[in-house]
DNA sequence: CCATCTTTGTGCACGCGTTCACAAAGACAT
DNA sequence: ATGTCTTTGTGAACGCGTGCACAAAGATGG
């Protein structure tokens, strides 16, 4: 299960499941690939291998989006790719602010995949007043006073936040106070933001514990079957899925 | 619950529930926290506050390790860090690489949480000759050819994918068959691995999709409920969780 | 027009995870 | 020692998500 959500208990949105919704981007980014193959259609059976989840699973999602598949040949390419992309919200352009230019905020606004998905980077924002008017990925780093301005004269409704732990909810105050609805925190800490508020997190110390957690055990494990294969020579039968995904973010700190 | 896991369909390790073990981490960070004030014991509903999770889950999640709290006291803090560290297995050192030395990468070799949670970064990886020899974050990069050298040699189990898409699989491959078994993958790629490997995944632009689902929906329910409410002017209702988490992680390229 | 074959869409059952609600256990005061 | 009060640990019910398995739908060929 995602994180992110905030309130809600477990409403589905317009009847469409948590679980679902976190998938679309999944096939979405599959569609995408075979679109630029030109692919004309796809069974749902191919798409599920390139997404890495189940053919049922699959049909299922997408019949709670409606009954865009052809019986018998499969799902046109484009059409699904335009589907998905409107029930996201992708056909619109979202503006996104960063704050906290460190390291991983630098990185972020580097990062290309942003505008190929709907994101546009309007402003990143960061408090320390030697940052400010530099700029990072051809954008000019504004300074936290101006933070208010920034959100509402850019209509922003997505934060990102990338500061420090510390820094991390009075920032989010700030951002929401400002109007922003939607928080992606890669902060270390729990945030607590009004209802109607969305937050999704990502922490990279926690991803590595959880796994640190199975390689543990993979070690008792394999002490305890005391079968004296060598640790690199894993039975290697071809990977099936890449996991059921309806997961556990991590945390980064900056 | 998490995308992470690639195989197992749904087994719970050692009788610890997924959905459990994810939250670990989330509760040894608050734990740390009140252990860093000195607070010598806390309760479920204190705890669980601090962890933005329901008391009750907390109290089931512990109730799996063991029966480590005292009723009518709530759980020592110290005891507690030392037994969620030891399921963990942060107790002792995790030597990490960190292949593709982009932005992104680069971030990750200076986060600075790693080593206060048993992770070590043993080496930086990169297929760009260039990048050869020059430190970041005080550790000299090392070419791509001498991955599986590095592997070996530092008994590494854990690595972490920063490269473009493109590479991801082939870098997976590779890792794989030098013996690491945990991989933490920022590519926006479906890796196909080898039963026994353990796949998480992290991708940004997962979670800005799923954000901008939800905004879009508030958009459309606004506007369909037409209180002439300010777009800012949310309830306002000081919040209360965080979000039960389980849920799905995001990705992010290089 | 009919038969066959492919692939979708979904009813159903199962299992995991969450939450409630309460009994059991211990601390603490008298 | 006894009673009261707090907080844990868990039995039980519920709901969501998953996956099987199949009927319905349409394409395709004769």
């Amino acid at each position: 299960m995602a994180t992110g959500r905030t309130h809600r208990p477990a409403t589905r949105s317009r009847g469409i499941p948590e679980a679902t919704v976190a998938r679309l981007p999944l096939y979405l980014r599959a569609l995408t690939a075979l679109s630029e193959r030109s692919v004309p259609t796809v069974s749902s059976e191919e798409l599920a291998a390139a997404a890495g989840v189940n053919s049922a699973k699959l049909r299922k999602d997408f019949s709670y989006l409606g009954s865009y598949g052809t019986r018998g040949v499969g799902y046109d390419v484009e059409y699904l790719v335009y589907q998905i992309s409107r029930e996201l919200g992708l056909t619109q352009d979202w503006p996104v602010v960063i704050v906290g230019i460190g390291n991983l905020g630098a990185a972020l606004a580097n990062y290309g995949g942003f505008a190929s998905r709907g994101f546009r980077v309007a402003a990143l924002i960061d408090a320390d007043p030697a940052m400010a008017g530099k700029p990072v990925a051809g954008i000019p780093v504004q300074h936290t006073d101006d933070l208010e301005k920034i959100i509402e004269d850019n209509g922003v409704s997505i934060g990102v936040i990338a500061t420090p732990a510390g820094a991390a909810q009075q920032v989010c105050d700030r951002l929401v106070a400002a109007g922003v609805t939607s928080i992606l925190n890669f902060a270390p800490t729990v945030l607590s933001v009004p209802d109607g508020v969305d937050v999704r997190k990502v922490d990279l110390s926690i991803e590595l514990q959880i796994l640190a957690f199975h390689e543990q055990r993979k070690a008792v494990e394999e002490g305890a079957a005391a079968d004296g294969s060598h640790p690199a020579a894993a039975p290697r039968e071809d990977s099936a899925e890449q996991g059921p995904d309806g997961d556990v973010p991590a945390v980064m700190p900056a």
